[in-house]
DNA sequence: CCTTCATTTAACGAATCTGCTAAATGTTGT
DNA sequence: ACAACATTTAGCAGATTCGTTAAATGAAGG
């Protein structure tokens, strides 16, 4: 699975994404506390983490009984990057889409 | 499911991301130049358009026999939305890890 | 019409995903 | 050592995914 696809693959699950806008939002947090914000089971969670920490999306750090998590910032980078890569295709569509656009408003 | 998982899933499949990125590079394609690429049967490719498709990835133009399948750039550009909607996230924390690299450096 | 070409739909099996509950693990405080 | 707490692992059911081959659809040309 090329790099970015499994990258695709771990946030193509709407509560994975959510726990990873989450993380972003509020730094590293401790599994419990992500698994209040959901109305699944805490082993779901459990598991959606550990998903995302196999993809290299969050780091875990152990603190007592508390894992705490955090988004790895190079892999939200690589999305980007991805999406940059291929800027060129889609920005230079888009421009062509709003330029029809005024043509027909005219 | 939020929109931007949903593009997230089409583009989970290293083999539909392949075909995203042929598509932009080499715009409007038939479906059967398309299956020529990859090793999977004919059925399986049109499967994976189909799944584009749904997701809003990409357009089909029916063209006599043929079926011609484009990306759409506003597709892409949600992806590239949703990082730049998180940009302050990624691209301080990566300032941050770029700084205590240079911090180590000296 | 009848055939051929391009593509999709149908039907099916194997593998993977996601949720659950129950049990295990490991940590802290008594 | 023990009890309480935080989290993960195990085991299982149901849904979905991805590939295959065979059959169906639909346009083009003789």
């Amino acid at each position: 699975m090329s790099h970015v696809s499994s990258i695709f693959a771990a946030l193509s699950d709407p509560c994975r994404l959510e726990i990873i806008e989450t993380l972003m939002r509020e730094g590293e947090t401790p599994a419990g506390e992500i698994c209040e914000r959901f109305d699944i089971s805490g082993p779901a969670v459990s598991r959606h983490l550990s998903v995302l920490h196999t993809a290299g999306l969050v780091n875990r750090k152990v603190a007592g009984k508390h894992r705490l998590y955090s988004v790895r910032p190079e892999a939200i980078r690589q999305v980007s990057d991805w999406t940059m890569d291929h800027r060129e295709f889609w920005e230079a569509s888009m421009n062509r889409i709003e330029a029809a656009l005024r043509e027909d408003a005219r």
